[in-house]
DNA sequence: TTTATATACATAATTTTCTTATGTATATAA
DNA sequence: TTATATACATAAGAAAATTATGTATATAAA
């Protein structure tokens, strides 16, 4: 129903610490959702790799104990991305909400 | 990231109406959300299908002005299966609010 | 009167997205 | 030397949705 979680997620994730690489995305969202949400790498690195191809992130490497580490970082238009993305989770988290009956009615 | 959001929504509203054919369903989805979640028949009927395939509904048909209505209700199973899947989506919803800091940590 | 809109079902082709599997490579702990 | 962790990547297949059709009736508008 909602396209685009997962980008969503990178996105902000990226916001929120400025540059990270993809092995260290995947061991945040296992952290903050306790394990929850596992995001394999047949999801991430296509999702990481299509959005540097639409411009929303730029790329450096580094090499921490020989072995290779790709940084994302959002671009310009990355950032305004964000703020659009969150927006339109928000409504379709508040939508599905009052579908499925999950936040009671205020009176 | 949520699959079967879709089936969740039919069999909830399956369980707040008892009866409900594939047309209804649709308008009651864009009438709750204003507009902002529309059904397509394309996603619609195949998910009902599976549904009754699978066993959570049950299907009888009525004419009204000379069309036919194709009404589904819950089976036994069904209703078992909506407490799941609601609760499945209440885990998920709060984990996404947690990575997109869509819920403002309580002091 | 014929065109558009609403009601009511259904399927098929395509696209998107995710899961699962596989592959390479290094470091470290058992 | 085997397993686990770190770190990247791609490819095959499955699942789900979008878009496009198709049939059919009723009604309102042009």
């Amino acid at each position: 129903m909602l396209k685009g979680t997962l980008q969503t997620i990178i996105l902000k994730l990226l916001e929120d610490n400025s540059q990270m690489y993809g092995y260290e995305i995947t061991q945040k969202v296992k952290e903050v959702t306790a394990g929850e949400f596992i995001l394999t790498e047949g999801a991430l690195y296509p999702a990481l790799h299509k959005l540097e191809a639409d411009g929303m992130l730029e790329t450096f490497t580094e090499v921490v104990d020989s072995r290779v580490r790709k940084y994302y970082r959002l671009t310009e238009q990355g950032g305004k991305e964000v703020t659009d993305k969150l927006n339109e989770a928000q409504v379709f988290i508040e939508q599905l909400q009052l579908l499925l009956n999950l936040k009671p009615a205020v009176k």
